[in-house]
DNA sequence: GGTAGACATCGACACTCGTCGATGCCTTCG
DNA sequence: CGAAGGCATCGACGAGTGTCGATGTCTACC
């Protein structure tokens, strides 16, 4: 049987607005989330991103959130490259320090994909 | 060994209601929803969810999600597995068909996480 | 200038993951 | 009963990932 035509990707420039439930995604949606989700699907990362989130303006000095981890600071250093490449964290240098701010649009993406999936009844 | 092969499935309920943003997530916390998220961050598996959830009534048969992708069929089943192992899908045989079916509470819990992080203010 | 501290990068290791072909199990039908 | 088809499982392979110790880079301060 043929496969269903695509339905259009409305918004190619970003990946938000993708429902999971609704209409299937086309291939090229689930590439473009993916990444998201491979970025906060590690519990340190996870960690990571709701830590800086609930400091205040929603950004995290480095050397504190090292200490919140049993982990070598390489390996933090690590996991925030990870999520910077992948859009969910800025970066900015004060000084000797290094704060890391969370990025509301690319949560907000994350979030638009699961809201009409929640929406679903039981 | 153990007769019946189905998985133990992880329960969704426990990781329900985990602000991503506000107060900083424990680590058992992040530990409950990571398996979720880590089930969700691969694109074939993202849109097989996708498929199954667009499907009349939230399920479909699995002889139609294999002509969907350029995979095996060996492939297609692990990747259900892995959906259904992590609590995303129920599954259900009817006859020779097998039919996989989106568990809304499941995809809620992942969409409560990332619900209040997308309601933070610039 | 020299030194100390904060953070990033490098190289290496064990481990996990995605994919495949082959095979097994189960249901239906002739 | 035997054959056919749908789906799961097995074993194996290459690729990717998380972690570490060691090292590099930059800033601030004495």
């Amino acid at each position: 049987m043929s496969r269903e035509p695509e339905p259009a990707v409305s918004d190619p420039s970003l990946s938000c607005c993708t429902p999971l439930t609704g209409t299937a995604m086309s291939a090229d949606q689930a590439e473009r989330i993916v990444p998201l989700l491979k970025a906060l699907a590690d519990p340190v990362r996870l960690r990571l991103v709701s830590l800086i989130a609930a400091g205040k303006g929603g950004e995290a000095c480095v050397c504190d959130l090292n200490d919140a981890f049993d982990l070598t600071q390489a390996t933090i250093s690590h996991h925030l490259k990870v999520l910077h490449t992948a859009g969910l964290l800025d970066r900015e240098k004060r000084g000797v320090w290094v704060y890391y701010a969370v990025r509301p649009d690319a949560l907000r993406s994350v979030a638009t994909l699961f809201d009409t999936a929640a929406l679903t009844p039981a």
